[in-house]
DNA sequence: CTGTTAGCGCCTTCAT
DNA sequence: ATGAAGGCGCTAACAG
């Protein structure tokens, strides 16, 4: 049997309570004592039941994501894996309050998490966006205790406490390493369509992309980024004004959302399946492509991961206890069609 | 505030303990009772409180790993992960034992089965052989009530609750792809070193990864398989062999164990970097040879996420649970230099 | 500074 | 067939 606080008061000659000030480290015990104690858990091993912890804490941890609004697949995916953990909200004790806010919008967003700060939570998700108002707004809910944590899009330089995403440089590098490879020496240029740079996650991946082409495969020419808004009818024109720009186009790396509408101009000048294409994120249009051949390799990330170990983090953090890092890492998934999961999405 | 058994109790006007009857669904309450009671839980809305249950049981589940000895590093990483899964088992409620058996010996595997039988356990995680006297233990085993897992190699057409595995046909087809892709149109045979036909990961593999190469790059002369027994010495003189037999070998594909031979003998040949190589698992050796270049892609299966994942399933069955497929699904990781994870293995 | 006491939500004898 | 009472391991008032 596992020795319990019980065990410890008895063979350091105190009370319970004392116990639970010293595994607790609350203020009230003389060093003295506090030895005495620590003693005993060391010596009978003692590892507290955390289930039993919270049972008796009855504490519960009241949190709020904040995500842009439109019909962004990716995100809509997101917020589905948020709900679902609201579903989960019993047992994890937690309450969550999903906020959307107009997307490349940092006014909006600024707003968004003041409005979350006047709810008190215990911690806050956000999908950021690189602003001076955001940061600000980051630095209050920090400063009067509330965790926070930036979900897909980081806000580097600011409070936040933790990122919960990929490392997109070493994305947009793997992005490029297979754009490289997968071209091997056929003739023309490649092309790049970002969502926007307002957003760190656009921006880190193209730079990863960029390095790798310039580094590996120097020969290849780069046309310059356009931006498509992640707004799929946008992406489409901008596209098909590629294409028709450039007859010899050999590859097209899609930074962003918006695959439905590169998809749409590829095949509308029945170029699907000739370009090489790379995009991000696993959709039922994204797997479509895949599958039929447009889409040539897809990098994604897991959302329902990155939710639940946003989660987790601020859980932690709102009781002031550390992370371990390696065990929040959230993964690149490569997916080509033969590995592709079976299931939904 | 969520409802407890307390609210149930009063709303049905019975006492704790037939509340309790009901929940657990033990007789010795009447029909009517009982149809209060769940007519309670429902107008109340009642979920129960999953920890503080286990607390109150005390209940907690002795289970059993059994996997290859041998210095193959992939295994011992997943030994790794499983004794790092026995330090949280204060939390799990488990007790995790460990039994290592020659690597490649269904005799000796089906043995280990015995003696973990005779061992009582909640449940059993094995890396399976396919064999008949394998399949009978497991058979055993389930007919004795006891929840069995299989772990990284499957054992179809048995009695076994579950695999926690990748699927390995498609790991085998993604493998085929990228060599198909990576290669291009460059000349020379693919050669496949494989650990063993004896168990069915190798040979999914194999089947995927010929599927690919037959349908979409049937040009490309594919030669016969040798197997290395996973062993590092062995694979380094087949190896060695291929590339002395075929001056034009243009990639192999590494099915199983024993990378550390594949690359000395690519290295010792001059022909690291030169012959195209996919191989599986993320070990050190073979993260060190796909940074130097020496491998151009690597398989992974996370051997954490199979052992947690092992873990769950077993205590499910083991309570006669269902379990949601879709979250125990484990991914096939790809890898190249460029989105290689910074941390340690 | 330290100890006593009463729960958290659930399960389990033991009576009735 | 049903109920009362005590306890799982921990925390949180409230006393002293």
């Amino acid at each position: 049997m596992r020795p319990t606080v019980h065990d410890i008061a008895a063979e350091a000659g105190v009370s319970l309570a004392t116990v639970d000030r010293v595994l607790n480290n609350r203020p009230g015990v003389r060093a003295v004592t506090r030895d005495k104690v620590e003693q005993a858990i060391e010596t009978l091993g003692y590892v507290r039941d955390v289930a039993a912890a919270n049972l008796a804490k009855g504490r519960t941890y009241p949190l709020i994501f904040i995500m842009p609004a439109g019909d962004n697949s990716f995100m809509r995916g997101l917020e589905a894996e948020v709900r679902a953990a609201t579903v989960r909200s019993a047992a994890e004790r937690t309450e969550i309050t999903i906020l959307t806010v107009p997307a490349f919008n940092a006014q909006a967003l600024a707003e968004a998490l003041a409005e979350a700060h006047r709810r008190q939570p215990a911690g806050v998700a956000v999908v950021a966006i690189e602003a001076p108002e955001v940061t600000a707004a980051v630095k209050r809910l920090r400063d009067d205790g509330i965790a926070v944590v930036t979900l897909v899009s980081d806000l580097p330089g600011s409070a936040r406490d933790h990122f919960a995403g990929v490392d997109n440089v070493a994305a947009g590098r793997t992005a490029g390493s297979l754009m490289g490879r997968f071209l091997g020496n056929r003739e023309g240029p490649v092309a790049v369509l970002a969502g926007s740079m307002l957003v760190r996650d656009h921006r880190d991946r193209l730079e990863g992309f960029q390095a790798v082409m310039r580094d590996c495969f120097g020969t290849r020419a780069l046309l310059p980024v356009v931006e498509g808004q992640d707004d799929a009818a946008l992406a489409e024109k901008l596209v098909a004004a590629l294409i028709d720009a450039h007859p010899d186009l050999a590859g097209i790396y899609s930074i962003g959302a918006g695959n439905r509408g590169l998809v749409a101009a590829l095949e509308k000048a029945g170029k699907a399946g000739t370009i090489c294409v790379v995009a991000h994120e696993l959709t039922a249009y994204s797997r479509a492509a895949l599958l039929s051949g447009t889409i040539d390799a897809l990098l994604n990330q897991d959302a329902g991961h990155e939710v639940r170990s946003a989660i987790r983090v601020l859980k932690a953090k709102a009781d002031g206890l550390a992370v371990i890092a390696a065990q929040e890492r959230i993964r690149i998934d490569i997916f080509l069609k033969d590995n592709l999961p079976s299931g939904q999405v």
